[in-house]
DNA sequence: TTTGGCACTCCCTTGCCGTGAGTGCCAAGT
DNA sequence: ACTTGGCACTCACGGCAAGGGAGTGCCAAA
């Protein structure tokens, strides 16, 4: 009974924040919600939720403002994810829709959750490691030069120029081609080294190595292009919010065009509505900083993450029913393929 | 004479605007460069400067900072392109060689733009107009669905997925790959409408529209597609000079997000470096930027185009110098594909 | 045409004060 | 055992005035 009113103060404190952005008065809580006692008792429940670390102080005589361990009991227990207007499912799913390739989509949905959520949206690319197979293509540029092409189910496309350490015929690049295609179509992207290994020794003497460092790249691509690519929108979001974060924008902005940072921004993504708030954040520089992300793929599996940053001051109930529902599209996306 | 010193005063003056960004008197100036004269000489030179619109105070009682005019006089007559340093040079060759595919070289290049000049760098993909196909795959994902994927010469993929109005077999599918393969191999992409003209009715009737369905997506790839994808890279720069655009970063950062905008920025990029000073941008909200640009591509047709975009109050010769830099590795790079 | 001198302008910093929002504490009331 | 009104206290903030300083324009002499 004290106990819950105690987290309604504390809930109306970070609703008024949220709206304001300035240090709310236990006169102020008073008038705006109906709380149903005076302000000296909102006082008195002030003090406590100060003691027990979920508001500060900026300065004496000021109003109170919500620590990030008072935002995290905020989302924990006092606000659920607030469901999406039919018109906004909408405007996500015509919008998405549109879109004509993977690039495509993912541009779409980085701007599509910028302006959704009006803060910063990132949109990982889908993991080529946990793809599979969908096409493999060798073009021969010359005799010691060859493209190769993989593209995966998920969308995902990549190319690799490879030097060959000997001419390879016309005959011979078609041979590996139709090889190494049906080693591979259909596997899983993590699983192709043993799919494809000793096949280079099938092939003559003289071709063995160019078959072999053909391969070679095939396997660098799968596995190293897995970390790449974290696409950014709606930093201009930043800016309005600038007095939020630490006294400049400059290492925020710095921070975020780091592909490293953003992937560890994101994190360990799983199906549902992942948020770190301010110190819970692993990135130094974006401590003041909170992340709203979810995972989305195929099915069950998550193959990779979308999400946004903003100030810790943010709408959390509204931004993850955001996230959440672009992660959901998303997803329906990829199973249409 | 006379006017040859009013030249070196108002060299002079950008040079010492742009290092400190504060307004240059005339006593500073005399201080700092060896003009020969006394400060009520220069006092002279700068009003007539100010009477042309080289210069402009702020303020009455404040020094003088160039105006757009002013440093478009700066650009044209009195500065050079500042070569870069060996070090230099050897460092772009090297970073610009590491990269693993077209997606790769333009991120590297955006990096590299934006590290060498500290302001945010540009760089457009290559025009896939005047690129010429390299190969085209043609997969099948199902009965009444296709995967187009066309391989530039410049290294560009681009892929679109088709929904086909009738079911086609894997044997019509062949047959429409190897068809289409043969047309548009080695053609410019921008010609590809007249190599494939009336193609679609050497197919039987009930596949004849699937066929047709295939073509249109291919040119639509093939002329739609140009104008998308700008690389933006080095936003955080824009912070260190905040206060040197509009009161507030928003506009800029906003106008940055559009690829439109992006795009017109750039404009007609030609083989040499131009500069758009302020107001001579024809973007509005960058009114208080200059653009620096430069175009590559692979022998002297120009293809895309690169550059950056600050403050007015940069350093020209040595902006313009990176930039065209970065233009001529980018161009070597393509030759060697 | 150049130069030193001089009066003038105006921005920016500093310090000071009054105001007001907000607090903590206490004693009285329920 | 809470709640409430009252009260003294703190402190950020805006306005205002004064002083310093950088820079200018103009003038008369070289």
């Amino acid at each position: 009974m004290l106990e819950d009113r105690r987290l309604a103060v504390l809930r109306a404190i970070v609703e008024d924040y949220v709206s304001t952005r300035e240090p709310v008065g236990s006169k102020a809580l008073v008038e705006r919600h109906s709380l149903g006692v005076s302000s000296a008792t909102i006082r008195n429940d002030m003090a406590a939720l100060e003691e027990e670390g979920y508001i500060a102080q900026p300065h004496t005589s000021a109003g109170r403002i919500p620590t990030d361990l008072g935002y995290r009991a905020f989302v924990d227990r006092l606000s659920g994810v607030k469901p999406l207007s039919g018109a906004e499912r909408r405007a996500i799913s015509d919008f998405l829709a549109g879109a004509v390739d993977l690039d495509d989509v993912m541009a779409r949905s980085v701007r599509l959750l910028a302006q959704l959520t009006r803060q910063v949206a990132l949109v990982q690319y889908p993991s080529l490691v946990q793809s599979t197979v969908l096409h493999l293509e060798i073009v021969r540029l010359s005799a010691t030069r060859l493209l190769l092409v993989l593209i995966a189910d998920t969308g995902r496309v990549e190319q690799r120029a490879v030097d060959l350490p000997a001419p390879m015929s016309e005959e011979s690049v078609a041979a590996l081609r139709s090889r190494l295609l049906s080693a591979v179509i259909g596997r899983r992207c993590a699983d192709l080294s043993s799919h494809v290994e000793g096949l280079a020794e099938q092939f003559p003497a003289d071709e063995r190595a160019s078959a072999a460092a053909m391969i070679a790249t095939l396997l660098e691509a799968t596995v190293e292009s897995e970390e790449r690519r974290v696409m950014l929108g709606g930093t201009a979001n930043l800016a309005r919010y600038r007095d939020s974060f630490s006294t400049t924008l400059e290492p925020v902005l710095e921070a975020l065009e780091e592909q490293v940072v953003l992937l560890r921004l994101l994190g360990e993504v799983s199906g549902d509505v992942t948020v770190r708030i301010g110190h819970e954040n692993p990135v130094e520089d974006l401590q003041t900083t909170s992340v709203v992300s979810a995972g989305y793929g195929r099915g069950s599996s998550v193959i990779a993450g979308v999400g946004i940053l903003g100030p810790t001051h943010m709408d959390y109930p509204g931004t993850m029913a955001a996230v959440q529902a672009v992660a959901q599209y998303l997803s329906r996306i990829l199973d249409e393929n």
